[in-house]
DNA sequence: ATACCCAACTTGTTTAAACATGTCAACCAT
DNA sequence: ATGGTTGACATGTTTAAACAAGTTGGGTAT
């Protein structure tokens, strides 16, 4: 449902990258071109342009023109390091089966320890998640899920088997817009051995992260532990101007 | 030497965010008032803005205003995913001294294998360099550049040993624009043992990328595996729209 | 042939204006 | 008290225009 018009030329634009018609090392049509193309003005089309930039399609070229640098990734790396999406939508990529194990849901209140790893303020109620992630039949994630109880009220076990963003979003009508998320990697702990099927690793891929709805709430704190090999992050950097 | 009217905007801005004039939370003056108060237009100032928001310092909210939601982070992490930053840069956020050690330095020519893993053509001349960096005395990350010579004449092992990337920008007068990056964890191998500190650590962190210059150029292929405890890769991800 | 200049492109920055749409508090009628 | 309306104000989208600045190729004068 675009009520955008950059929106629409985006994904033209996109597309087109992506069927190679417009192939890594051309430039594309100029910016006017493109607007009297779409039927609309140069700065719209450059709006476009800039979401492509970001996300390491496009980089335009002072005085040259906009080229294409875009490559197919030739491994399929299951997450991508500035997106935010869930299991579901990740795994959709693949062609593994994905499902989901609730290990443990329970409501808490947020203590000192909970507070300081997690930055929900003392006393505050709060749902308590672990799920185990499978692809096909390999266990591949250990998610740890802490959400505000007042921002996520009527969560349940049978929704978080599903996804809970979906339930977030659709039901509750939230909406997700900004995510901190750190990196690094760590010894597996008994636990992780319990849970994952790690084969013979003895280290997991770890992520931290902190969730932020479109009102500046922080409501969810998450932590991921991943069998190496079945994960990686993908990304684009920019290098700012400023 | 700013010839542009939002990058000073932006840094008075993130300076007094940071300086916690304006804290996490609080709501920022509107962007009218700001362009009366900065002697500029509107879109200016949005400008400003959509670059902080991307950093995951602010949240703009439709109707209601522009919210702050930048948290100083407790730890520090010495890498920031979704910047492109050298090493130089990165350490001096960090207390400790940074230093370089040459292991290798030569003069290759691309064949299948590299290019496969590379991306560079067949044949292409090639500066195949390994470094190892020190935080203080204990060797944190082991790098693998591998850079197409027609492209970085000139680069030497003394340039090497300090910053290549102020070679690159400062003496051939070269902007590094765009950058992929693949981040995963590894088991050690022989070569990480012989060249890192890694303590009881028998895993890596690693992180695969290619960088390309403005003019579309993929010229540099990089490889660095770290000590797992000693780094950490932060981002802020911002959800699309579209 | 060579060096230079210039005209015709390209993208980058900024402004101004108009309108769409979401939020919120004050006010009013019940 | 309560509920709904409305108006002021916030950000979001789009256009048009003007100018700045980098790139390129062709023409000209040497």
């Amino acid at each position: 449902m675009p009520q955008s018009k950059y929106e629409p030329i985006y994904h033209a634009i996109k597309s087109d990258i992506e069927s190679k018609k417009y192939q890594s090392g051309d430039f594309l049509p100029s910016e006017n071109e493109f607007a009297a193309r779409f039927g609309c003005s140069r700065n719209t089309v450059r709006r476009a342009i800039s979401i492509l930039t970001a996300e390491g399609y496009l980089l335009p070229q002072h005085g040259r023109g906009v080229q294409v640098i875009f490559r197919p990734e030739k491994e399929l790396s299951l997450f991508t390091i500035g997106g935010i999406e869930s299991f579901a939508e990740a795994a959709s990529r693949s062609s593994r089966k994905a499902t989901t194990k609730i290990v443990t849901f329970k409501e808490v209140k947020c203590d000192q320890s909970i507070s300081l790893m997690t930055g929900f303020d003392v006393g505050e109620d709060l749902y308590y998640i672990e799920r185990v992630r499978y692809l096909g039949k390999q266990a591949v994630i250990y998610d740890t899920n802490i959400f505000l109880i007042s921002e996520t009220k009527g969560l349940t076990e049978e929704i978080a088997r599903g996804s809970i963003y979906r339930y977030l979003e659709d039901t509750l009508g939230m909406t997700i817009t900004t995510s901190r998320r750190r990196v690094t990697a760590e010894r597996a702990t008994e636990r992780d051995y319990e849970l994952l099927d790690l084969g013979h690793f003895d280290f997991v891929l770890t992520v931290v992260g902190q969730v932020f709805n479109s009102r500046g709430v922080m409501f969810e704190y998450t932590r991921s532990r991943h069998v190496p090999d079945q994960v990686c992050f993908a990304e684009t950097a920019v290098r700012q101007k400023v």
